[in-house]
DNA sequence: AAGTGGACCTGCTAGC
DNA sequence: TGCTAGCAGGTCCACT
């Protein structure tokens, strides 16, 4: 589920209604990828401030600090006035004053972490080196030239470290790359500045549609019913292959980079 | 510095 | 029908 899109609208679905509230407990599940980073008591009394994201992280103020939390590939976040029974995948909740904030996350690729205020600390580390948000006036063509001119690995890949720009997972990459007719195995270096220009273009499109869209990625595509259809992405090449482009008719291909999927259209995606 | 591959953990699906 | 191998939306870390 989680890139960007998914991350912000998790976000705008529950920081205005836990702004304000106050810690009455924390329950702790299974742990994940990292350790909580201190004593889940600590954490009551303290209130919660405005829910920020950077990336695919989202930054909650509490107290003096604040948790930073990750959705890894299989966490979401729900929020609830009341604390239903944990289930197996439920690792972590934040009992408030004014409801219930549980990550379930069966894959446990997630996380919570404590950060006494994202200056130094362990938590601070995993927010260095992030790339610039792609709805950053920061993020165009011209920057995004200028990074990928200094790199020689695969221009999917690139986009994938996060270190360039953040929020494009490899759903997103793959169609923005399709947008951007693109070949995802072009040398990041020999990407003009012209199609960069292109490229940031369609990063911000696909993100951009995927949030208005409800965020919703495929896999819960194929499992949700109903009008739940109508929300979502519609997937030009990822988890398409051998199906025809909606473009040309050509077969999309699935190739395998950094162990990952890519899927694009050798007809109308060139390098 | 940049690039590569392994690691983390569980659930689902295609294929035998 | 039942088992197994392979695959999955992320990203850190150690190593070259």
């Amino acid at each position: 589920m989680p890139e960007l899109p998914e991350v912000e609208v998790t976000r705008l679905s529950f920081a205005e209604r836990i702004h304000g509230a106050s810690v009455i407990g924390v329950r702790m599940g299974k742990p994940l990828r990292w350790p909580l980073g201190c004593e889940p008591a600590s954490l009551v009394g303290t209130t919660v401030g405005p829910i920020a994201r950077r990336g695919k992280y989202l930054w909650m103020p509490l107290g003096s600090g604040g948790l930073l939390m990750h959705l890894g590939m299989s966490g979401s976040l729900a929020f609830g006035p009341q604390a239903l029974p944990a289930g197996a995948h439920d690792h972590f909740d934040l009992i408030t004053t004014l409801g219930t904030l549980r990550l379930t996350d069966p894959r446990r690729f997630g996380a919570v972490v404590w950060s006494a205020g994202l200056a130094q600390d362990p938590a601070a580390k995993l927010l260095a080196g992030l790339g610039v948000e792609p709805f950053d006036a920061a993020f165009t063509g011209e920057y995004l030239y200028r990074a990928l001119h200094r790199r020689r690995v695969a221009v999917k890949l690139a986009l994938l470290s996060g270190s360039i720009v953040v929020g494009a997972g490899n759903i997103y990459a793959c169609e923005a790359l399709f947008r951007a007719g693109i070949d995802p195995r072009t040398r990041g270096d020999r990407v003009s500045r012209a199609r960069c220009e292109r490229l940031a273009l369609a990063v911000r499109e696909t993100l951009a549609e995927a949030l208005t869209l409800g965020g919703s990625t495929l896999r819960d595509f194929r499992d949700a019913h109903g009008m739940s259809g109508a929300f979502q992405l519609q997937a030009r090449v990822y988890d398409r292959a051998g199906m025809p482009c909606m473009v040309c008719a050509t077969p999309i291909r699935r190739i395998v980079q950094g162990q990952r999927s890519s899927y694009f259209c050798p007809t109308c995606q060139r390098r």
